[in-house]
DNA sequence: AGGCTATAGTTGAGTACGCAACCAATATAG
DNA sequence: CTATATTGGTTGCGTACTCAACTATAGCCT
């Protein structure tokens, strides 16, 4: 599943989700810190992460006005489409797999119980609202 | 806690629950390609992972009368006592970490509702009976 | 018997991280 | 206003994997 729905649009999960969270983001766009926070990553990770996905011209850095330290990361048109695509087999995929297990009440206990989780970030409505 | 429990006895998860899953086979040997199903590894993981434990001394190789081609990871005497001390603490944290955040009655939804997945081989009673 | 195909395991190359060390900018203290 | 601590970010190095290629054995099938 993440190895081949989203290997199949050359991202992984990781870079998948970044970019799903820069998409939520205001402005697509957010501090390195913050991102890593939401990722479980560390800042060594997330400085790799957007490596890969800077080359890939999914998104671009911006420096901050206010605290010259931040620069941000930010999702560029390329990033935001590549999201969409990935996203529509993406969310299918774990869609199919959890349903393919799971009755809708259990499904709804399970994102209750889970939620609860330390990195959770209501991960209930992960379409592409980007 | 798989960081610090675990590390703090120079195990990590994997090590561990490979030492786990070896103390509740039979004769506390098992197949690597077994072995690898149980942990979510590929072969060639765990191949490393027994490198490891090897030369650490908790797991030795057996090679196997019938098939010339397997050859089994057997648990040493080492291997059992480190084992139970390292499960001491680690399901200590484990049980804590969750009860913290459940109620019982939630927990038991939880190990139904997991215990359902994949790689979920009943880690209901993961203490650490070898 | 000989020839496929599948299975158990290892090895080399590459990847995705974490950790520790570091630099720069900012905040806090004195 | 200097001195120190804290925070955002990057880099070097080590680790735990995967994948692909390879060897050796085993089980077919004719």
């Amino acid at each position: 599943m993440s190895a081949e729905l989203v290997a199949e649009h050359g991202l992984t999960i990781n870079d998948y989700e970044a970019l799903l969270h820069l998409s939520r983001a205001e402005e697509g766009r957010m501090r390195r810190v913050d991102l890593a926070g939401l990722l479980l990553l560390t800042a060594s990770g997330v400085t790799r992460l957007l490596d890969g996905l800077e080359t890939a011209g999914l998104v671009e850095r911006a420096s901050c006005a206010s605290d010259r330290r931040v620069t941000y990361a930010v999702l560029t048109e390329a990033g935001r489409t590549r999201l969409q695509q990935a996203s529509l087999s993406h969310v299918a995929g774990v869609r199919a797999f959890f349903e393919a297990r799971y009755s809708g009440e259990e499904l709804e206990q399970l994102a209750a119980l889970l939620g609860r989780l330390p990195g959770a970030a209501d991960a209930t409505h992960e379409d592409c609202t980007g």
